[in-house]
DNA sequence: TCTAGACCTTACGTGAACGTCAGGGTCAGG
DNA sequence: CCTGACCCTGACGTTCACGTAAGGTCTAGA
Protein backbone atom coordinates (compact mmCIF):
# COMPACT_ATOMS: atom_id res chain seq x y z
CA UNK A 1 0.00 0.00 0.00
CA UNK A 2 3.20 2.51 0.42
CA UNK A 3 5.15 0.42 -1.65
CA UNK A 4 3.92 -0.15 -5.12
CA UNK A 5 7.01 -0.58 -6.64
CA UNK A 6 7.59 -3.94 -8.59
CA UNK A 7 10.12 -5.35 -6.05
CA UNK A 8 7.96 -4.46 -2.78
CA UNK A 9 8.32 -7.60 -0.55
CA UNK A 10 4.84 -9.15 0.58
CA UNK A 11 4.27 -7.05 4.31
CA UNK A 12 3.65 -8.80 7.18
CA UNK A 13 1.03 -6.96 8.39
CA UNK A 14 -0.98 -7.32 11.79
CA UNK A 15 -3.27 -9.62 12.17
CA UNK A 16 -6.68 -10.63 13.91
CA UNK A 17 -6.83 -14.26 14.71
CA UNK A 18 -9.34 -16.68 16.02
CA UNK A 19 -8.81 -15.80 19.72
CA UNK A 20 -8.95 -12.04 20.17
CA UNK A 21 -12.53 -11.07 20.46
CA UNK A 22 -14.39 -11.11 17.02
CA UNK A 23 -14.01 -7.64 15.95
CA UNK A 24 -18.34 -7.94 14.77
CA UNK A 25 -17.57 -6.52 11.32
CA UNK A 26 -19.60 -4.18 10.24
CA UNK A 27 -21.71 -6.76 8.05
CA UNK A 28 -21.99 -3.89 5.21
CA UNK A 29 -22.65 -0.51 5.15
CA UNK A 30 -24.97 0.42 7.61
CA UNK A 31 -27.93 -0.22 4.97
CA UNK A 32 -30.04 -1.83 7.84
CA UNK A 33 -32.97 -1.72 4.87
CA UNK A 34 -34.42 -5.13 3.54
CA UNK A 35 -31.89 -7.10 2.32
CA UNK A 36 -33.68 -8.97 -0.14
CA UNK A 37 -33.27 -12.77 -0.52
CA UNK A 38 -30.32 -14.73 1.84
CA UNK A 39 -29.18 -17.62 0.12
CA UNK A 40 -27.32 -20.63 2.23
CA UNK A 41 -23.65 -20.62 2.42
CA UNK A 42 -23.43 -23.42 -0.03
CA UNK A 43 -25.32 -20.98 -2.56
CA UNK A 44 -23.55 -18.53 -1.76
CA UNK A 45 -19.85 -20.35 -2.27
CA UNK A 46 -21.34 -21.59 -5.48
CA UNK A 47 -22.45 -17.98 -7.07
CA UNK A 48 -19.28 -16.75 -5.99
CA UNK A 49 -17.00 -19.68 -6.65
CA UNK A 50 -15.37 -20.24 -3.82
CA UNK A 51 -15.39 -22.49 -1.30
CA UNK A 52 -17.41 -23.02 1.97
CA UNK A 53 -13.91 -23.06 3.87
CA UNK A 54 -13.18 -19.77 2.37
CA UNK A 55 -16.55 -17.74 3.43
CA UNK A 56 -16.13 -19.41 6.77
CA UNK A 57 -12.65 -18.49 7.23
CA UNK A 58 -13.57 -14.50 5.79
CA UNK A 59 -16.11 -14.65 8.75
CA UNK A 60 -13.68 -15.77 11.14
CA UNK A 61 -10.92 -13.23 10.35
CA UNK A 62 -14.09 -10.39 10.30
CA UNK A 63 -13.96 -9.16 6.85
CA UNK A 64 -17.85 -10.53 5.62
CA UNK A 65 -20.32 -11.45 8.24
CA UNK A 66 -23.60 -13.03 6.61
CA UNK A 67 -26.24 -10.59 6.81
CA UNK A 68 -28.66 -13.56 8.72
CA UNK A 69 -28.90 -16.94 10.24
CA UNK A 70 -31.64 -19.34 10.53
CA UNK A 71 -33.20 -19.72 13.81
CA UNK A 72 -31.11 -23.11 13.87
CA UNK A 73 -27.88 -21.19 13.08
CA UNK A 74 -27.45 -21.78 9.49
CA UNK A 75 -25.66 -18.48 7.70
CA UNK A 76 -27.39 -16.90 5.06
CA UNK A 77 -26.01 -14.11 2.94
CA UNK A 78 -27.72 -11.86 1.25
CA UNK A 79 -26.94 -9.85 -2.21
CA UNK A 80 -25.06 -7.26 -0.58
CA UNK A 81 -22.72 -9.89 1.12
CA UNK A 82 -22.16 -11.38 -2.31
CA UNK A 83 -21.27 -8.54 -3.96
CA UNK A 84 -18.70 -8.33 -0.79
CA UNK A 85 -17.21 -11.69 -1.40
CA UNK A 86 -16.28 -10.42 -4.97
CA UNK A 87 -15.01 -7.31 -3.76
CA UNK A 88 -12.86 -9.45 -1.64
CA UNK A 89 -11.56 -11.57 -4.63
CA UNK A 90 -11.18 -8.91 -7.16
CA UNK A 91 -8.90 -6.97 -4.49
CA UNK A 92 -6.90 -10.33 -4.08
CA UNK A 93 -6.30 -11.22 -7.31
CA UNK A 94 -5.93 -8.20 -9.76
CA UNK A 95 -4.43 -6.05 -6.32
CA UNK A 96 -2.59 -8.58 -4.91
CA UNK A 97 -3.34 -7.33 -2.03
CA UNK A 98 -3.50 -9.72 1.23
CA UNK A 99 -6.72 -9.84 3.30
CA UNK A 100 -5.42 -7.99 5.75
CA UNK A 101 -5.13 -5.06 3.21
CA UNK A 102 -8.38 -6.12 2.29
CA UNK A 103 -10.02 -5.46 5.24
CA UNK A 104 -8.09 -2.23 5.72
CA UNK A 105 -10.22 -0.87 2.00
CA UNK A 106 -13.34 -2.38 2.84
CA UNK A 107 -13.44 -0.70 6.25
CA UNK A 108 -13.05 2.17 4.82
CA UNK A 109 -15.32 1.53 1.87
CA UNK A 110 -18.15 0.87 4.26
CA UNK A 111 -17.40 4.15 6.73
CA UNK A 112 -17.26 6.28 3.18
CA UNK A 113 -20.70 4.76 2.51
CA UNK A 114 -21.90 4.68 5.93
CA UNK A 115 -20.87 8.46 5.86
CA UNK A 116 -22.22 9.15 2.29
CA UNK A 117 -26.05 7.80 3.93
CA UNK A 118 -26.03 9.92 6.83
CA UNK A 119 -23.99 13.09 5.33
CA UNK A 120 -27.45 15.42 5.27
CA UNK A 121 -28.59 14.23 8.88
CA UNK A 122 -28.32 16.35 11.42
CA UNK A 123 -27.20 13.38 13.86
CA UNK A 124 -23.68 14.32 13.71
CA UNK A 125 -21.50 17.43 14.24
CA UNK A 126 -21.28 19.02 10.58
CA UNK A 127 -17.42 19.37 10.85
CA UNK A 128 -16.72 16.18 12.46
CA UNK A 129 -18.61 14.39 9.48
CA UNK A 130 -16.19 17.07 6.77
CA UNK A 131 -13.69 15.67 8.67
CA UNK A 132 -14.57 11.68 8.44
CA UNK A 133 -14.81 12.21 4.86
CA UNK A 134 -11.83 13.87 4.14
CA UNK A 135 -10.45 10.86 5.74
CA UNK A 136 -11.74 8.53 3.83
CA UNK A 137 -11.10 10.03 1.05
CA UNK A 138 -7.22 10.13 1.53
CA UNK A 139 -7.32 6.46 1.61
CA UNK A 140 -9.54 6.25 -1.38
CA UNK A 141 -6.78 8.17 -3.19
CA UNK A 142 -4.38 6.64 -1.66
CA UNK A 143 -5.72 3.10 -3.18
CA UNK A 144 -5.67 4.79 -6.48
CA UNK A 145 -2.31 5.74 -6.45
CA UNK A 146 -1.98 2.00 -5.96
CA UNK A 147 -3.98 0.84 -8.44
CA UNK A 148 -2.80 3.51 -11.11
CA UNK A 149 1.21 2.44 -10.16
CA UNK A 150 -0.24 -0.84 -10.80
CA UNK A 151 -2.43 -0.40 -14.17
CA UNK A 152 1.35 1.58 -15.66
CA UNK A 153 3.28 -1.16 -14.53
CA UNK A 154 1.48 -3.67 -16.38
CA UNK A 155 1.20 -1.79 -19.64
CA UNK A 156 4.51 -1.17 -19.75
CA UNK A 157 4.70 -5.34 -19.42
CA UNK A 158 2.65 -5.43 -22.18
CA UNK A 159 4.62 -2.94 -24.21
CA UNK A 160 7.54 -4.90 -23.86
CA UNK A 161 5.33 -8.22 -24.43
CA UNK A 162 3.94 -6.70 -27.83
CA UNK A 163 7.39 -5.69 -29.21
CA UNK A 164 9.17 -9.30 -28.29
CA UNK A 165 5.99 -10.81 -30.10
CA UNK A 166 6.59 -8.25 -32.77
CA UNK A 167 10.57 -9.11 -33.61
CA UNK A 168 9.60 -12.62 -33.52
CA UNK A 169 6.71 -12.50 -35.94
CA UNK A 170 9.22 -9.84 -38.54
CA UNK A 171 11.91 -12.63 -37.90
CA UNK A 172 9.23 -15.69 -39.58
CA UNK A 173 8.33 -12.76 -41.99
CA UNK A 174 11.72 -12.14 -43.54
CA UNK A 175 11.99 -15.89 -43.73
CA UNK A 176 9.36 -15.98 -45.57
CA UNK A 177 10.01 -13.62 -48.00
CA UNK A 178 13.41 -14.93 -48.49
CA UNK A 179 13.13 -18.38 -48.45
CA UNK B 1 -3.14 -18.66 -17.24
CA UNK B 2 -6.35 -19.98 -18.70
CA UNK B 3 -8.96 -18.62 -16.56
CA UNK B 4 -8.06 -14.73 -16.27
CA UNK B 5 -11.53 -14.03 -14.61
CA UNK B 6 -11.20 -11.91 -11.42
CA UNK B 7 -12.97 -15.17 -9.77
CA UNK B 8 -10.18 -17.55 -10.33
CA UNK B 9 -9.26 -19.76 -7.84
CA UNK B 10 -5.45 -20.29 -7.54
CA UNK B 11 -5.06 -23.68 -9.32
CA UNK B 12 -2.87 -26.22 -7.61
CA UNK B 13 -0.18 -26.46 -10.70
CA UNK B 14 2.61 -29.67 -10.53
CA UNK B 15 5.58 -28.40 -8.86
CA UNK B 16 8.98 -29.78 -8.49
CA UNK B 17 10.45 -30.18 -4.93
CA UNK B 18 13.65 -30.84 -3.65
CA UNK B 19 13.91 -34.50 -4.06
CA UNK B 20 13.54 -34.91 -7.92
CA UNK B 21 16.66 -34.52 -9.67
CA UNK B 22 17.80 -31.11 -10.25
CA UNK B 23 16.34 -29.75 -13.61
CA UNK B 24 19.91 -28.25 -14.77
CA UNK B 25 17.77 -24.99 -15.16
CA UNK B 26 18.86 -23.62 -18.57
CA UNK B 27 20.62 -20.46 -16.52
CA UNK B 28 19.98 -18.10 -19.18
CA UNK B 29 19.29 -18.29 -22.61
CA UNK B 30 22.31 -20.40 -24.39
CA UNK B 31 23.93 -17.24 -24.39
CA UNK B 32 27.52 -18.89 -23.52
CA UNK B 33 29.83 -15.66 -24.54
CA UNK B 34 31.35 -13.62 -21.67
CA UNK B 35 28.73 -13.31 -18.95
CA UNK B 36 30.91 -10.22 -17.90
CA UNK B 37 31.39 -9.86 -14.39
CA UNK B 38 30.28 -11.58 -11.52
CA UNK B 39 28.97 -11.04 -7.95
CA UNK B 40 28.39 -12.82 -4.94
CA UNK B 41 24.85 -13.97 -3.60
CA UNK B 42 25.17 -11.11 -0.86
CA UNK B 43 25.42 -8.62 -3.75
CA UNK B 44 23.08 -9.99 -6.07
CA UNK B 45 20.02 -10.15 -3.69
CA UNK B 46 20.84 -6.56 -2.07
CA UNK B 47 21.32 -5.37 -6.15
CA UNK B 48 17.57 -7.25 -6.63
CA UNK B 49 16.06 -6.01 -3.12
CA UNK B 50 15.44 -10.14 -2.15
CA UNK B 51 16.83 -12.35 0.60
CA UNK B 52 19.75 -14.78 0.36
CA UNK B 53 17.28 -17.49 0.84
CA UNK B 54 15.25 -16.36 -2.26
CA UNK B 55 17.78 -16.83 -4.18
CA UNK B 56 18.64 -20.28 -3.37
CA UNK B 57 15.38 -21.32 -3.21
CA UNK B 58 15.00 -19.68 -6.44
CA UNK B 59 17.48 -22.45 -7.58
CA UNK B 60 16.22 -25.10 -5.76
CA UNK B 61 12.96 -25.31 -7.93
CA UNK B 62 14.88 -24.75 -11.08
CA UNK B 63 14.20 -21.24 -11.96
CA UNK B 64 17.46 -19.71 -11.44
CA UNK B 65 21.09 -21.09 -11.44
CA UNK B 66 24.08 -18.70 -11.36
CA UNK B 67 26.20 -18.33 -14.03
CA UNK B 68 29.26 -19.46 -11.78
CA UNK B 69 30.62 -21.10 -8.97
CA UNK B 70 34.22 -20.11 -6.87
CA UNK B 71 36.58 -23.31 -6.65
CA UNK B 72 35.09 -23.15 -3.31
CA UNK B 73 31.74 -24.10 -4.13
CA UNK B 74 30.36 -19.86 -3.62
CA UNK B 75 27.43 -18.84 -6.33
CA UNK B 76 28.32 -16.22 -8.57
CA UNK B 77 25.65 -14.39 -10.32
CA UNK B 78 26.01 -12.35 -13.78
CA UNK B 79 23.73 -9.35 -14.81
CA UNK B 80 21.90 -11.82 -16.90
CA UNK B 81 20.83 -13.68 -13.62
CA UNK B 82 20.32 -10.50 -11.70
CA UNK B 83 18.14 -9.33 -14.68
CA UNK B 84 16.05 -12.86 -14.53
CA UNK B 85 15.72 -12.23 -10.72
CA UNK B 86 13.72 -9.39 -11.58
CA UNK B 87 11.64 -10.70 -14.40
CA UNK B 88 10.98 -13.04 -11.90
CA UNK B 89 9.68 -10.50 -9.04
CA UNK B 90 7.72 -8.68 -11.75
CA UNK B 91 6.05 -11.94 -12.66
CA UNK B 92 5.27 -12.88 -9.24
CA UNK B 93 3.58 -9.28 -8.01
CA UNK B 94 2.48 -7.93 -11.40
CA UNK B 95 0.71 -10.95 -12.92
CA UNK B 96 0.59 -12.77 -9.57
CA UNK B 97 1.71 -15.78 -11.14
CA UNK B 98 3.27 -18.65 -8.63
CA UNK B 99 6.72 -19.74 -9.00
CA UNK B 100 5.18 -22.50 -11.31
CA UNK B 101 3.78 -20.59 -13.61
CA UNK B 102 7.08 -18.17 -13.47
CA UNK B 103 8.94 -20.86 -14.71
CA UNK B 104 6.58 -22.06 -17.47
CA UNK B 105 7.01 -18.26 -18.88
CA UNK B 106 10.69 -18.04 -18.10
CA UNK B 107 11.23 -21.21 -19.82
CA UNK B 108 9.54 -20.40 -22.79
CA UNK B 109 10.99 -17.22 -23.18
CA UNK B 110 14.93 -19.19 -23.02
CA UNK B 111 13.49 -21.09 -25.68
CA UNK B 112 12.57 -18.49 -27.48
CA UNK B 113 15.52 -16.65 -27.57
CA UNK B 114 17.81 -19.77 -27.77
CA UNK B 115 15.71 -20.19 -31.20
CA UNK B 116 15.92 -16.56 -32.05
CA UNK B 117 19.97 -16.51 -31.94
CA UNK B 118 20.11 -19.68 -33.82
CA UNK B 119 17.79 -18.91 -36.16
CA UNK B 120 20.07 -18.39 -39.09
CA UNK B 121 22.50 -21.61 -38.26
CA UNK B 122 22.38 -24.53 -40.70
CA UNK B 123 22.42 -26.66 -37.30
CA UNK B 124 18.43 -27.58 -37.86
CA UNK B 125 16.75 -28.33 -39.88
CA UNK B 126 14.58 -25.10 -41.16
CA UNK B 127 11.11 -26.16 -41.32
CA UNK B 128 11.51 -27.50 -37.87
CA UNK B 129 12.92 -24.56 -36.41
CA UNK B 130 9.63 -22.74 -37.83
CA UNK B 131 7.89 -24.71 -35.68
CA UNK B 132 9.37 -24.42 -32.37
CA UNK B 133 9.51 -20.58 -33.32
CA UNK B 134 5.62 -20.96 -34.22
CA UNK B 135 4.74 -22.58 -30.73
CA UNK B 136 6.98 -20.28 -28.51
CA UNK B 137 5.09 -17.37 -30.26
CA UNK B 138 1.71 -19.05 -29.11
CA UNK B 139 2.82 -19.03 -25.59
CA UNK B 140 3.39 -15.39 -25.57
CA UNK B 141 0.57 -14.82 -26.92
CA UNK B 142 -1.30 -16.54 -24.51
CA UNK B 143 0.55 -14.19 -22.00
CA UNK B 144 -0.28 -11.02 -23.90
CA UNK B 145 -3.91 -12.02 -23.47
CA UNK B 146 -3.36 -12.54 -19.67
CA UNK B 147 -2.01 -9.53 -19.31
CA UNK B 148 -4.06 -7.18 -21.28
CA UNK B 149 -7.19 -8.71 -19.46
CA UNK B 150 -5.33 -7.66 -16.29
CA UNK B 151 -5.10 -4.56 -17.66
CA UNK B 152 -8.09 -3.92 -18.62
CA UNK B 153 -9.83 -5.39 -15.17
CA UNK B 154 -7.67 -2.87 -13.76
CA UNK B 155 -8.42 -0.03 -15.37
CA UNK B 156 -12.29 -0.44 -15.28
CA UNK B 157 -11.13 -0.86 -11.03
CA UNK B 158 -9.53 2.29 -11.38
CA UNK B 159 -12.44 3.64 -13.29
CA UNK B 160 -15.11 2.95 -9.91
CA UNK B 161 -12.36 3.85 -7.78
CA UNK B 162 -12.18 7.69 -9.64
CA UNK B 163 -16.19 7.54 -10.10
CA UNK B 164 -15.99 7.33 -6.25
CA UNK B 165 -13.69 9.39 -5.29
CA UNK B 166 -15.58 11.91 -7.99
CA UNK B 167 -18.84 11.29 -6.37
CA UNK B 168 -17.57 11.73 -2.50
CA UNK B 169 -15.68 15.43 -3.71
CA UNK B 170 -19.01 16.43 -4.90
CA UNK B 171 -20.67 16.02 -1.89
CA UNK B 172 -17.80 17.99 -0.12
CA UNK B 173 -18.28 20.57 -2.55
CA UNK B 174 -21.80 20.70 -2.62
CA UNK B 175 -21.15 21.15 1.20
CA UNK B 176 -19.32 24.22 0.53
CA UNK B 177 -21.12 25.68 -1.78
CA UNK B 178 -24.61 25.73 0.65
CA UNK B 179 -22.77 25.99 3.89
C1' DT C 1 49.48 -17.01 7.54
C1' DC C 2 45.51 -15.96 9.84
C1' DT C 3 41.17 -14.23 10.82
C1' DA C 4 36.65 -11.93 10.23
C1' DG C 5 32.92 -12.18 7.70
C1' DA C 6 30.50 -13.97 4.00
C1' DC C 7 28.94 -18.25 2.32
C1' DC C 8 27.91 -23.36 2.14
C1' DT C 9 24.36 -27.35 2.98
C1' DT C 10 20.87 -29.43 5.76
C1' DA C 11 16.92 -29.17 8.04
C1' DC C 12 13.32 -27.65 10.67
C1' DG C 13 10.02 -23.46 11.47
C1' DT C 14 6.45 -20.00 9.90
C1' DG C 15 2.36 -17.32 8.26
C1' DA C 16 -1.33 -16.82 5.00
C1' DA C 17 -5.22 -18.90 3.18
C1' DC C 18 -7.49 -22.12 3.13
C1' DG C 19 -8.49 -28.00 2.91
C1' DT C 20 -10.30 -31.70 5.34
C1' DC C 21 -12.06 -34.64 8.82
C1' DA C 22 -14.96 -35.83 12.91
C1' DG C 23 -19.01 -35.70 15.36
C1' DG C 24 -22.93 -33.75 15.60
C1' DG C 25 -27.28 -30.34 14.43
C1' DT C 26 -30.89 -28.32 10.94
C1' DC C 27 -34.51 -28.33 7.70
C1' DA C 28 -37.29 -28.93 3.35
C1' DG C 29 -39.89 -32.36 1.21
C1' DG C 30 -42.45 -36.51 1.22
C1' DC D 1 -42.64 -37.36 11.69
C1' DC D 2 -38.55 -38.85 9.20
C1' DT D 3 -35.06 -39.01 6.20
C1' DG D 4 -31.27 -37.28 3.41
C1' DA D 5 -28.88 -33.41 2.08
C1' DC D 6 -26.95 -29.62 3.86
C1' DC D 7 -24.83 -27.16 7.57
C1' DC D 8 -22.56 -26.35 12.27
C1' DT D 9 -18.19 -25.90 15.23
C1' DG D 10 -13.77 -27.24 16.47
C1' DA D 11 -9.38 -28.79 15.30
C1' DC D 12 -5.72 -30.52 12.84
C1' DG D 13 -3.42 -30.84 7.99
C1' DT D 14 -1.41 -28.69 3.71
C1' DT D 15 0.95 -25.76 0.25
C1' DC D 16 3.73 -21.94 -1.04
C1' DA D 17 7.50 -19.05 -0.50
C1' DC D 18 10.39 -18.39 1.94
C1' DG D 19 12.74 -17.51 7.40
C1' DT D 20 15.97 -19.15 10.57
C1' DA D 21 19.24 -21.79 13.09
C1' DA D 22 23.23 -25.04 13.24
C1' DG D 23 27.62 -26.43 12.13
C1' DG D 24 31.16 -26.29 8.93
C1' DT D 25 33.76 -23.90 4.67
C1' DC D 26 35.74 -20.23 1.76
C1' DT D 27 38.18 -16.09 0.80
C1' DA D 28 39.63 -11.22 0.83
C1' DG D 29 42.47 -8.46 3.31
C1' DA D 30 45.91 -7.24 7.01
Amino acid sequence: MNDPSPTSRPQPARRRRRGEEEPATLPAPATNADPGPLVSIGAAAAACGVSLRALRYYQEIGLLTPSGRTPGGLRRYSQADLDRVGRIRELQTLLGLNLDEVRAVLENEDRLATLRAEYRSESTDALRRRELIHEALAVRMSLRETVTAKRDALQRFLDDTNAQIDRVQQLLDDDVTVG
